[in-house]
DNA sequence: TCATTCTTGTGACAATTGTCATGGGAATCG
DNA sequence: CGATTCCCATGACAATTGTCACAAGAATGA
């Protein structure tokens, strides 16, 4: 029996998936999470061989709660499942050691499938999603950039960004501006739609 | 028996969505779609009492098709099933006659009793949602001031904007200006954020 | 018909944003 | 110990963007 932990936090999603998965005589739920901070906590308490992780968790984000899972469990695999494909999450993930990355458009019958064969140590990745993430590439920002570009993104302005981050305006000019160089954008609006499409911030 | 037709763009969603439906003995799916533009001529083939539509398809969104739905078989009524709750879209939604609008991070077994109120005649509203809805009222703005914040949205210049849009770029800034201030934005960045938040987008 | 709103445009001005050169301090890595 | 890369900052300049006043034609609706 695979016991499984999943991570997703909008509930009728969750609930459906649980619900193909209760279809399924060799596979467990044995956890059921809508935050990604509860994950390792729960995770040591219930053992679970797979953990089912959305990226985009409220409290902690799904790669980060994947990290922190490997040190501490390292018995329990980790099978991403995310809406967009983002190259640079695919990216991270394979660095923080996650076994398996799925879309959430990829054909029902195959979440079950992929659960086996994460359980049985082995790897699931798209061979397209791989390809795309390769050639994207990981982020040409540096922390400080991103930074800065994660700030812009929620609309403020060059001095609200500056106040934010205790940084000068003229500071936070530099770093758009170099953001905008190295994405090949025209500004930082499309700074912001280049980096976020990559899943670079 | 309560015949359904369910569209989801996201495969796996659709499925599992579909394998929760399964679990009802009055409840039986007749056709899964995942784009909007075959939604009405499926429908008037299949017949059923109640449409689950996801307002975010490819081809036609699920307003639009709640609409023509509405037209062309009355009989059929609608339950608009969404990730976000931008509320102009509650309120669009109810300008097309959906009888129904559930929130995808609404608990699970709310889907099936969802659909039984809506396939015998009743409405579904999260009293939330209708309040938020209210509040934040339909679009103030026009027609070409959404349409040049929707071609601002991909990071075009104002030059580009109007390019694409066969205006003068000085008729672009203008409308962005004034979109800006209807929208109580600092620049365009901002405005599009609250535009989009707001489902006016 | 008259008032209103929407669309489109101009020109001028102010404010913000993007670019570039330049510099110093901290950290990392051979 | 250098070399390199980040981080942070200035100042100056150019380009873009945002604001405002103003105007004319089209459409809508009372």
């Amino acid at each position: 029996m695979i016991r499984v932990l999943i991570a997703e936090d909008m509930h009728m999603i969750r609930g459906a998936l649980v619900a193909l998965l209760r279809l399924e005589p060799d596979i467990e739920v044995v956890a059921e999470l809508d935050r990604g901070d509860t994950i390792v906590e729960t995770a040591l308490r219930t053992k679970p061989n797979v953990a089912v992780l959305d990226i985009d968790l409220p409290g902690l984000d799904g790669l980060s709660a994947a990290e922190a899972l490997h040190e501490q469990l390292p018995s329990c695999h980790t099978l991403v499942l995310t809406g967009l494909s983002q190259p640079g999450n695919l990216l991270r993930a394979l660095k923080v050691h996650v076994r398996g990355f799925l879309l959430k458009d990829a054909p029902a019958p195959q979440l079950a499938s992929a659960i086996r064969l994460v359980a049985s140590g082995r790897r699931v990745l798209d061979p397209d999603l791989v390809a795309a993430a390769v050639e994207t590439g990981s982020t040409p920002l540096t922390d400080r950039e991103a930074d800065v570009l994660r700030a812009a993104h929620s609309g403020l302005s060059t001095a609200e960004i500056g106040d934010r981050l205790n940084l000068s305006p003229a500071t936070v000019r530099n770093y758009l501006s170099n953001a905008i160089g190295k994405l090949g954008a025209q500004n930082r609006l499309d700074a912001i739609r280049i980096a976020e499409d990559a899943g670079w911030l």
